[in-house]
RNA sequence: GGGCGGGUAACAAAGUGGCUAUGUGGCGGACUGCAGAUCCGCAUACGAGGGUUCAAAUCCCUCUCCGCCCUCCA
């Protein structure tokens, strides 16, 4: 199956034919730099993250570039409230807000370009919009020509009829069209300030999208993303710019990701519900986060509550024990010698064809414009049917663990799983360990995690063969206080840092 | 008013003209000293009404309800 997009611009999914064969170039809309990152910031990225990961797989060299909205009206509103230089305050929040979703573990953008270092190619662009007719000048403003642009509306499925009937917008006294929208905007005290043919100024919103893209991906590129918040105007108004400014074409395929809603609630500043990534990050481990997002699919919109993240939390458990199942299965082994179908058991035949399913139905998933829920309920699928095979066999074949093992983690890391955690500290488990084993009688100084675990371990096992079932469940209690699970299995007791 | 997208079991969330989605939760069972993990089994669905079809939750029509956008927003 060949990968399908949905493709806002036609409201159908296509097949991806890229502009050059084996790259893929997208651009999507980065942030408004005047507070910290959200979790809706976290989902859209994720998104394209995750996308950009699947294009890999794929085998597709990904040039991806992301925008700062660095000068901006809020932006000066927020600078000035503060009395500090609104560039030096963007590129204060620029930093924090990167940082935000760094640890998050989403992967950065290639390419972070920022509007207000972008200034004179702006100006070429609309410079160009002018001549051709699409813009004009009035009172120090430059305003885009809606009426001037045929295939305005293309993307939003609004005729500019349609949009007047239901006008809220401002006339705007220089604007021949109350759809017009500012290409650049004269200068203001305490703004930003930059020299253009029509006096001094500074950019409009959307003409720093059309002009970074082009600028760093050549026209047409592949793919262009963002909210479906930005749908319109910012996007239309993109395509307006960019098509009017050159007469050729922008971007091929046009992607949205669905708004996340706060406890069934639009995420608004005015409903005082705005979770910010750094916050959510004191509670929560980013990799359930992470998962809570694949699991909805990016055109739809998904609900965050602190429930949801439980649930997902329970299920991705079971996902990482059957990576830690198999990592134990496997682990006498470096790399996989080739598996030889004719000397396998039954059993080892029916393992590597649960593999080889989940292989299949995965892809199928991706490519369907990257169905991650689908792609989610393969993983169970792989899970469950790989617990039972590995109960079945009483001596599972390594190499064929190492396989599974080995597809796991490469579509895993398509949906963001597995990333080494982030520095854990063992030092403290220790510390809490050793007071443990004082506790039921036992000094020692040994520093080493494993060892205290097999102390703490042997003296639950002997109370147990003692039958001193309320020593051992003690221990066994105390244990998931300070952060260990505990399971008794046939061949003795395991643990696992929870 | 215009545009877009939805209504799926307790909740979340895919899919689809006939074949178990999946996860969390619930019930029963295996295993266990108990628990946990794991496995097995079970229950609860496709907003309403028409139509097409051998067969529709899936296609068509009508109705209804919900969300988002049309103002800054990922």
């Amino acid at each position: 199956m060949t990968l399908q997009i949905y493709n806002t611009l036609t409201r159908k999914k296509e097949n991806f034919n890229a502009v050059e064969k084996k790259k893929m170039k997208m651009y999507v809309c980065g942030m408004t730099v005047y507070s910290d990152a959200h979790i809706g910031h976290a989902r859209t990225y994720f998104a394209f993250d995750m996308i950009r990961r699947y294009f890999e797989f794929k085998g597709y060299k990904v040039t991806y570039v992301q925008n700062i909205t660095d000068v901006d009206d809020k932006i000066i509103a927020a600078a000035n409230k503060e009395g500090v230089n609104a560039l030096e305050y963007s590129a204060r929040f620029t930093d924090r807000c990167l940082k935000d979703l760094d640890n998050l573990g989403i992967r950065r953008a290639d390419i972070y370009p920022k509007a207000s270092e972008t200034i004179p190619e702006m100006i070429d662009m609309i410079k160009d919009i002018v001549e051709k007719g699409y813009g004009y000048e009035s009172d120090g403003d430059v305003y885009f020509s809606v009426e001037k642009f045929e295939d305005y509306g293309k993307l939003s499925g609004q005729k500019l009829e349609d949009l007047m009937s239901g006008a809220r917008i401002d006339p705007g006294e220089n604007k021949r069209n109350p759809f017009d929208f500012a290409l650049w905007k004269k200068s203001k005290p305490g703004e930003p300030t930059w020299d253009s043919p029509w006096g001094p100024g500074r950019p409009g919103w959307h003409i720093e999208c059309s002009t970074m893209s082009s600028k760093y991906l050549g026209l047409p590129f592949d793919i262009h993303g963002g909210g479906m918040d930005l749908r319109f105007p910012h996007h239309e108004n993109e395509i307006a710019q960019a098509e009017a400014a050159t007469g050729g074409a922008f971007a091929n395929y046009w992607m949205h990701i669905g708004l996340l809603t706060v406890n069934g609630e639009k995420m608004s500043k005015s409903l005082g519900n705005i979770i910010n990534v750094k916050d959510l990050l004191l509670k929560w481990d980013p990799e359930i986060i992470r998962f809570f997002f694949a699991q909805a699919h990016y055109r739809s919109p998904p609900d965050f509550s602190e429930k949801a993240l439980e649930n997902t939390e329970k299920g991705l458990t079971r996902i990482h024990r059957l990576k830690e199942r198999l990592e134990e299965l496997c682990k006498d082994i470096d790399s996989i010698e080739s598996i030889k179908k004719e000397k396998l058991t039954d059993d080892e035949r029916k393992f590597l064809q649960i593999i080889e399913d989940f292989k299949a139905k995965f892809e199928n998933a991706m490519d369907d414009d990257f169905n991650t829920p689908e792609a989610v309920a393969t993983i169970y699928d792989f899970v469950n049917a790989s617990n039972k095979c590995v109960e079945d066999c009483s001596n599972p074949n390594q190499n064929i663990c190492k396989y599974g093992l080995q597809t796991l983690l490469e579509f895993g890391k398509i949906l963001t799983l597995f990333q080494p955690k982030k520095g854990t500290d063992d030092a403290i488990f220790v510390k809490k360990l050793q007071l443990l084993i004082g506790k039921y009688g036992k000094e020692t100084d040994d520093e080493d995690l494993d060892n205290l675990m097999k102390i703490m371990l042997t003296l639950r096992q002997e109370a147990r063969k003692r039958k001193d079932w309320i020593i051992a469940d003690n221990i066994r209690n105390e244990l998931r206080e300070i952060g260990f699970e505990i399971q008794d299995t046939a061949d003795g007791s395991v643990w696992r840092k929870i």
